[in-house]
DNA sequence: GCCAACGTTGGC
DNA sequence: GCCAACGTTGGC
């Protein structure tokens, strides 16, 4: 089994959003990175872990579990002209973006703050603290996994 | 293929 | 709102 970071605006949608959609599920449209995109696709498995992190926010920081409860398959918001994440490069016979379901495990008690992870040593590497990093998906080493939930 | 211009992310 | 960091675009 692996492990993985998701980041999102939790203005758009947020561990307590998915805590109470139909069947606590939602799949996680909008990923418009290759790289992020290539673990989507290639990766992500069902019954992989998924840290929800909350970005772009005013305390940015670790918010809850998920599970993945479907692979990868094509984002129709690519296909959907007007759509905010409207892709015209995209078709429906070659596609280019692709999206997992994701279905709600926990909330955390408390929101694990970037600041917190960036202070502790042992999460050097961890792509999330990484100057710079921008990547919306992201792997946990199981190691990393056990000591932020550790933290909790 | 280079690289300047531009757009986006996201913490602060 | 600022701006550093990074990805993408497109002229050449």
């Amino acid at each position: 089994m692996n492990y993985w970071l998701m980041k999102t605006e939790p203005t758009e949608f947020s561990i307590d959003d998915l805590e109470h959609r139909p069947n606590q599920t939602e799949s996680w449209d909008g990923v418009r990175n290759y790289q992020a995109r290539n673990m989507i696709r290639d990766q992500m498995k069902t019954g992989d872990q998924v840290l929800i992190y909350h970005s772009n926010c005013d305390h940015p920081g670790i918010a809850g579990i998920a599970v993945i409860v479907r692979e990868a398959y094509p984002d129709p918001t690519a296909f959907q002209s007007g759509h905010k994440h409207y892709d015209p490069t995209a078709k429906p016979d070659a596609p280019r973006w692709f999206m997992v379901d994701v279905g709600f495990v926990r909330k955390l008690r408390r929101i694990i703050t970037l600041a917190e992870l960036k202070d502790r040593p042992e999460l050097e590497g961890l792509a999330l603290v990484r100057r710079g990093n921008r990547l919306s998906v992201m792997p946990v080493t199981p190691q990393h996994w056990e000591f932020i939930l550790g933290l909790e």
